[in-house]
DNA sequence: CTATAATGTTAGGCGGTGGAACAAATTCCT
DNA sequence: AGGAATTTGTTCCACCGCCTAACATTATAG
């Protein structure tokens, strides 16, 4: 027996099998594209007259559309059939603490345009510039089709049901209600998401897998800080109030370095690419000066990494202290949530070959059953 | 758009929308009981035709009946609906590290008849015992009314789909196929569940609340280990191989004691009863000597808390740093999933008054936000 | 040119919702 | 006391979507 909230459901109409249907439909050709209608009958089990009828409506709303005919062994020639992506445009809006990144694409995630500026850090400034150069790339590219929708990415807890921006300590917000604006002043649907929330959302339905669905995995974000998205059942994790899956802040040390959120020995105070950076300058970890520091050296993550590369010790030495605490939250992760698999982005991405191995031996050792010790771990870039 | 696995989905038939709303009924139902059919019309905002044919059905198939008429202020006089319960009944089997506990009870939760035995270590001696003392409590109370299932409860890793019970450190079992043995003995429906989840999914369909939905919570359960139960979007956790929810292994301190798992400084080794009572004796604690020192002491958890309350300062002070520790889990638990709500079970809830000061001031320290601060705590027994 | 095999379409039966009319039971008002 | 009003519960039928089966279409094999 279900449990089912007695106090907000949705009741099943006549129209409810039709809905379902289409959408196990539009799913199936998303999935198998190109697919001829009499396959989609086969995989759904259902009557080739259904799928007709079906194939039709979606068709006519220029959801799916014929392509041509393809040989067959024996019989008449089946009608392939794929998602209209062409012509149907969105813009991607991705806010990070330095820049902000403006997409126009297509359905088929091909990018027609993309610009970028220095982030505002102002909300109001923020939509008016993103008004602006929404218009413009609209206006420039009204010959690629019609745009649907907008979807912006935040560093930080978002409610995606009102689009609100509830906190952001990178951008400085709190309770910005970004979708609103952003829906006035483009006059398009808009989706507001967490950033590691919505790389976990993109793996989901994007990821390249051997035909294993995913519907338990975690998504870590390593710059910065250290955020993570978490999908369980098929679900995205949001929690009460939307402040759900900070693993960064998981503790490895009571011990250990200060944190920014007020904590001693977080995963993400040993971590993230300013504590990298910081170790490899020899320096204490401190959230109050690591910043400074870092931007006094000139020195990004990515110079760290080819530094091991080309064979400086001091860098080797951080980075491997990096991959042996990262170890040490990812196997937390794996105890917590069994995840069937945990993709790590950001720029740390990049050295994984270093890390890996470093990695690997961490979650073995802490892992608690067999299985745990084996979950797949793979870098987002792969 | 909603993801669909396109390899396994169930499609909607005519039939569905009716599998559907009867669910809704019946819920409505059981949490509004008496409720009449006008009643259910409008909360459900649908034709009251198709309850009075929906509910018709639901009695003729014994799920439902009708109850008196009540007063009205005006108009004919509703006539009240009602689950039934009485007449059907259902086998529990609680088996613990010591001792197993055997209960008929009937569909309102009521017990009519509760036998406990030691455990039998050997599972197919265990499933032989529960057939003989299954059968012998249906035919002492086959007046009573029909026996509809089995429900088991097993402490470890538990496959709740095929009633296997993957891995239980306590009882020594290793794929144990439990569900079929006991199904074939007893030759009724069985299902085998986690301890831990099981208590939160009581929590979730029994647990009385003013009226707000429990849908994403933790339940953890203290005794000689440290279990939790974890329901996410109303959906229990159970994650790649049903291993998921292992919070009682987070580690809390890299120095600490070691711990079964072959960590050292997990949540357990510092808040399971074995942790306590060794820490009031003044030993250290270690995995391999803890139980023949308490065993040797003939301390339980409850005279610890006895002893505290009679103002024996090493009792206090023994379950104050429990209460500690605790406090710092559960700051990982809330932080991570920020649950709306954590249940904490175990004979230690009994000293909830002594505990709870200091666990909230644990969690206030730690907490990533005011929200998660501020997230409520409650001990199973209140 | 016919048999075979495959894809895709059309027609009609059937089950379930949705709406309205109606029956039943009780109180209020004149 | 009797009709109006009100509320509960039932019955009836149109409409929508599924489901089966027959059929049209288009290809290959012999």
């Amino acid at each position: 027996m279900r449990k089912i909230n007695t106090r907000s459901f949705v009741r099943a109409t006549r129209a409810t099998p039709r809905e379902v249907n289409r959408q196990i439909l539009l799913n199936l050709v998303r999935e198998h594209e190109p697919i001829s209608r009499a396959d989609i009958a086969r995989r759904m089990e259902i009557a080739p007259g259904m799928v007709t009828s079906m194939v039709f409506e979606l068709i006519a709303e220029g959801a799916l559309y014929e392509g041509a005919t393809i040989d067959a062994p024996r019989g008449r020639r089946p009608q392939m059939l794929f998602v209209r992506t062409r012509g149907r445009l969105a813009i991607s809006i991705d806010v990070r603490f330095r820049r902000t990144y403006v997409m126009l694409g297509d359905f088929s995630g091909r990018a027609i345009a993309l610009e970028a500026f220095d982030t505002l850090d102002d909300p109001t400034a923020l939509v008016a510039e993103l008004k602006r150069r929404a218009e413009s790339l609209l206006s420039h590219h009204s010959d690629a089709g019609r745009c649907e929708g907008v979807g912006v990415v935040v560093p930080g807890m978002v409610d995606s049901v009102t689009g609100r921006v509830l906190n952001s300590p990178h951008l400085g917000w709190r309770n910005v209600d970004l979708g609103v604006a952003l829906k006035e002043a483009i006059g398009l649907p808009t989706y507001v998401e967490n950033a590691p929330i919505a790389c976990a959302l993109a793996q989901m339905w994007l990821g390249k897998r051997d035909g294993t669905e995913l519907t338990d995995f975690v998504y870590v974000n390593v710059s910065d800080g250290v955020g993570t998205g978490v999908v369980v059942n098929g679900q995205v994790l949001r929690g009460r109030r939307n402040t759900a899956g900070e693993f960064g802040h998981v503790p490895l040390d009571p011990d250990g370095p200060d944190c920014h959120c007020g904590g001693k020995g977080c995963l993400e105070a040993y971590v993230s690419d300013l504590a990298t950076i910081v170790r490899y300058l020899g320096e204490p970890f401190s959230p109050k000066t690591a910043r400074a520091v870092v931007q006094a050296s000139g020195l990004t993550i990515a110079d760290v990494i080819a530094r091991a590369r080309a064979r400086d010790q001091r860098a080797v030495t951080a980075l491997e202290e990096t991959a042996r605490h990262l170890g040490s939250g990812l196997a937390v992760i794996i105890n917590t949530l069994s995840p069937s698999l945990i993709c790590v982005g950001g720029e740390i991405s990049e050295a994984w070959d270093m890390l890996e191995p470093i990695i690997r031996r961490t979650i073995v050792a802490r892992a608690l059953t067999d299985n745990a010790a084996v979950t797949p771990v793979i870098p987002e870039m792969a």
